[in-house]
DNA sequence: TATCGATTGGAATTATTATTTCATATTCCC
DNA sequence: GGGAATATGAAATAATAATTCCAATCGATA
């Protein structure tokens, strides 16, 4: 039977992903607690790294020895070898992401040369969108595209660092063909724009500390004319957030004094194409 | 001794971190092998959650008695209940890079709620800011910055989708105050504006396909005058590659029919910083 | 420098854990 | 439905690894 091994399989998985696709591959011809050990060490692979084979059959469901077998059909000699695999996963894994991280920060503060710069944001973005990731309010963001769904124009507001954002929201809204209306004016036209608004409308505000005072000020007056607001802002203390409706916290990092705009960017196109997936929803139900 | 442990050890740490600051907080009263270890310990947190006692000791120059009283010292019962801590902190890490990637987008495209949205959006940015970081190409960067951190004038051409980047490069050489024209005129006046850039000026051009027609002419057209452009674009046969002195290949995912800007933006902010210190430098020999 | 306590090394012991074996059950094919 | 091949369960065995023990060494102190 070792025989068998040997030539039927000379090349043994030697890493976790050719391990998946070998094991997706058999599924259906591996006999049934065998394929109750895939399945198992594909959903639990933490499990297989650290436990024991007795504790890791148990929790399968299995006995030891058939999990033993399962490693020897997949050309491990053993299930201390199969296990190898699970370990090394881990190993490998924790160097990837919080250590390269980490990596381009050390190189990033250690400074030599434009390629640290670089880093350096690159560093700051990954950081913001992992941020982001975590910490978004899911019922927010249903609440905000909700919010502006119902909107006959979205007015979209925002100026110095959050300007881009705001550009490429309304460069989405165009796109998806719902009305909106930057408000950027450098002519001083402002007010007036806002004064179209009204409560059947909807803001989307961004400001960051340090707060542009003209942010601030629209903010209020068009919260005033009963406009209902969507703010991204980056904490509860912020001015944004008494005027809104509903506001988002958005910690972005920052590197030589520039903040990332990736997690508000992230944000920003998921409620405008939240909106536009919404309205055509709507649309279909208002048809039928 | 047993004793001692119970009344000089009451809270064994149960975590990572408060194991790592009781060590540390030990350190200097320490036994020269057991500091050994506690050192290895700390540099090698991976070894210690795999390794056997025996394999650990050896790598750590000392023998296995040493560490299992390392072990003890600390308040546990054995080294292998020390190994436990080790081994929780490989589980709760976040998981890997590519995984977390692999479950936003799983997420995305099972398409439930606008969260899923959101996570197509962070998972396309975190992707295209991962392929940056591996394919640029730090000479080209040098060259890139040198150019520009010579010119008179910086000008910044980019439309529709590219242009939130050119807007936020303006915000940013402004508060670098680094001279800089964005050329986005809605009242058609590029032209004339672009009339007045000479050789001692400099051009960061934007553009993906499918490229703005606009945002080509006006490339070629300063580029015929003599003004050496630098472009960020997403191939080499793009149209904008042929009239650029250095050009950067940009490939951004997508998601929802909407590109990510994360990568281009990181290499924005790091050609416009990059352009400020660099002028700072140059500056301050000058004087010298 | 002699002595006591703490520390260390190395082998012996104990424990845990992987693996093998074999009897039994199941499946598949004729 | 009978029989061979395959799969499974459970316990025995082999292996590996953790822990303990004791003698040797080191270091401080009187």
């Amino acid at each position: 039977m070792s025989l068998d091994r040997a030539t039927m399989d000379e090349r043994v998985p030697r890493d976790f992903e050719t391990l998946r696709t070998t094991i997706l591959e058999r599924r259906e011809s591996l006999p049934k607690r065998i394929a109750q050990i895939a399945a198992h060490a594909l959903d639990n692979p933490d499990d297989i790294a650290f436990g024991t084979a007795a504790s890791i059959a148990a929790s399968a469901g299995v006995q030891p020895s058939t999990l033993i077998r399962f490693a020897q059909q997949l050309g491990f000699d053993g299930f201390t070898s199969l296990q190898q695999v699970f370990r090394e996963r881990l190993r490998e894994r924790n160097s990837s992401y919080d250590e390269r991280l980490q990596a381009l920060r050390v190189k990033a503060e250690g400074g030599a040369g434009h390629r640290a710069i670089f880093d350096g944001f690159v560093a700051a973005a990954s950081t913001s969108l992992n941020d982001i990731s975590r910490t978004l309010d899911e019922a927010h963001l249903e609440d905000a595209i909700s919010l502006l769904a119902k909107a006959e124009t979205i007015y979209v507001l925002a100026k110095r660092r959050s300007y881009p954002v705001a550009s490429y929201i309304a460069y989405a809204l165009g796109k998806l063909k719902i009305r909106n209306q930057l408000i950027e004016s450098a002519a001083g036209l402002n007010a007036e724009m806002i004064g179209f608004a009204t409560p059947a409308d909807a803001v989307i505000a961004i400001s960051f500390s340090p707060y542009a005072p003209a942010t601030i000020e629209e903010a209020r007056s068009i919260s005033e004319q009963g406009v209902p607001i969507v703010a991204i802002t980056d904490s509860s203390f912020s001015p944004l957030a008494q005027f809104a409706k509903v506001w988002f916290e958005v910690a972005e990092a920052d590197f030589a004094g520039f903040r990332s705009l990736s997690a508000t960017m992230a944000l920003a196109m998921a409620l405008t194409v939240g909106v536009g997936e919404k309205r055509r929803d709507t649309g279909r139900k208002r048809k039928a």
